[in-house]
DNA sequence: CCTTAGCACTCGGTAGAATCGAGTGCTAAT
DNA sequence: ATTAGCACTCGATTCTACCGAGTGCTAAGG
């Protein structure tokens, strides 16, 4: 923790002993107080061997180097994403609460089900665990191998197209046809099917002969709507729980519907989390992700991945202000717990 | 409209033509304004013969009856539930607007997909045409029988059944077994599921032939979990659009915290658009529907059927002051080109 | 008897003034 | 470099006055 004193100048990146206490302090007041923080408190929650006086002029220097900002003359402090940036980077990597823990083991013991339920169900508990937003973000199953395919005859016209992949998804898709097919058509179209698909993976292209009789038709038809999937970000799975939470983490309206208003469009919120994830940081605070509407928010992030591979993600949305610390472990823990889970599912009864 | 008057002393439910003038004009008012409503400005409003006096002593006796109600001494008046119960039940059927009308039926001629997609981009459009929350319910399968049963092999101890059912649905289940299992094995339980359960319906018991070998005992198992599933209210489908206008109908951050955290309870939605449905009504005011958290709200629903048969329900979600004719307008055309849509599908290439 | 003009009264909302106090920035002394 | 001291700023709080929308009541007129 203890880091040696630089120059005054330092590279903007690194600060002097004294002023990182001083901005840790005012970071953690604020964060429990959501109130400006002013130079005597400084003094007294850091035990600083100084005056105020001092502390205000550190202050003074902080707010040139944008760490801080002040609301108005004379108020106290207000930590800036830069700020809150720093504190996080020197966070000492935090350990969840004895009763989150107890928590999060009941809950892993207990939960059952289908991938999409657990997902489900862990981003609810994410977000009781930490009073804030969670998303969780479920992979696509791009790399997936198909294991079987199955077509069903719906109607005459209306056909379904089962698939089943490798990581235990399954899709459909209807096939609406503008002939008759009957029930032996639609049987030897499946086996056709089933001899092409086997094994591959969806962005492989594979050839279909290309007869004109009607079960070749099918079976082109088939293969053709499961290319098309590709674009649509290959469905992953989002489950956002605790939206309720957005109206306590905020004040203003105006703020709650913006975020709320971003977390009903799936596809944003996948971004997001990539994005996060792909600039490899586990927090993004503010500016920092790039999403103006979100300004008012920082975002947790933590990868889950099934047997090495990345399978998914786990994330937090909350005021800047947020409890880094506990979130952090939380989402950590839950995201060891899920990749955990998924890993070793497979070995146990 | 103008109703035979009677006495002053109705049994309750029934006001002479210049109460109910005058109820309806303070209700007209109070919705676009959000404002207590004065006698002046009724007498202006509803184009009365007489003065602001007289309609004083009707508000008088209107509140006396539960219709209306005062914020405090020397306010005007705002209309209870009871209020604007009578003026949804006396309110001519609305049309929609010709610019939402043509969004509806673009958006029927354009839409595409399974039935999941369908429903969840419903619910957008709904919640963009009124500005209010959305709930589209799409009715279980527990009605629909059983087209295919099929076991696929994930792991030598991880099967998934997959059933697909004559309304298109498709669910899949796990079964993780203590034994090892062979693809022969799979296969055949297969084929054994599906002797035994085409043309089943969830809630018919089957009878399983109860040998011990490894095939059997998986089926029975397959049979099991399939009929475990009943006891989900048979996997409701609920779509929820326009979450963030929540954040605008209502003021109040705990109001608005409440109903989200309602929202976000499926299973309550679910059975809150069951009981309006239930109890015959397509609206529902404030206290009317029983969920004390919505206290605030009002419900508007729309049944949705397929080929006569009652298969979900599109609903809305506003505060109690909400305009109901457009509302009310828009949930029903929605809910008729949702039944059209999916009754005339077939028919169409 | 219903209606209505007139009037006193209520009470929330707004505007302004006074005040408070937390917090600053500067300066001068150590 | 530090700090005590101090003048100053400015949001928040309180208080007052007051406005005005709206009421309820009463007494007069159809």
């Amino acid at each position: 923790m203890a880091r040696r004193a630089t120059t005054p100048l330092s590279t903007s990146s690194d600060l002097d002993s004294r002023k990182a206490t001083i901005l840790q302090a005012v970071v953690s007041e604020h964060i429990d107080t959501a109130q400006p923080v002013g130079s005597s408190s400084v003094v007294d929650s850091a035990e600083l061997a100084v005056s105020a006086a001092t502390v205000r002029s550190e202050m003074v220097a902080l707010e040139r180097e944008g760490y801080l900002a002040q609301p108005h003359t004379s108020a106290g402090r207000v930590p800036t994403d830069k700020g809150y940036r720093y504190f996080v980077d020197h966070l000492k990597a935090g350990v969840v609460g004895p009763v989150q823990q107890l928590q999060i083991n009941e809950f892993f013991v207990n939960v059952r089900g289908e991938v999409e339920d657990v997902l489900e169900q862990t981003s609810t508990l994410l977000s009781q665990l930490t009073s804030y937003t969670s998303v969780v973000v479920g992979a696509g199953h791009s790399h997936s191998s198909i294991l079987s395919v199955q077509l069903v005859n719906l109607e005459a016209h209306h056909q379904l197209l089962v698939t089943v992949f490798s990581d235990g998804s399954v899709t459909k898709h209807s096939l609406r046809s503008s002939y008759d097919v009957t029930h032996v058509d639609v049987a030897e179209a499946s086996r056709q099917l089933n001899a092409l698909l086997i094994g591959m993976t969806l962005d492989a292209r594979v050839q279909v002969p290309s007869r004109s009789d009607y079960v070749s038709t099918l079976v082109r038809e088939a293969v053709s709507v499961l290319h098309a999937e590709q674009p649509t970000i290959d469905g992953e799975q989002v489950y956002i729980g605790g939206s309720s939470k957005v109206a306590e983490a905020f004040d203003g309206v105006e703020t709650v519907r913006k975020v709320l208003a971003i977390l009903e469009q799936e596809l944003l919120i996948v971004s997001l989390v990539q994005d996060v994830l792909n600039q490899g940081l586990s927090v993004a605070i503010g500016s920092e992700h790039g999403y103006e509407p979100l300004l008012a928010c920082a975002v947790i992030v933590a990868p889950v991945t099934i047997d090495g591979e990345p399978a998914g993600a786990v994330g937090l949305l909350g005021p800047t202000r947020m409890k880094y610390r506990e979130a952090m472990a939380a989402a950590q823990a839950v995201s060891a717990h899920l990749t955990r889970h998924f890993t070793g599912d497979d070995e146990r009864g």
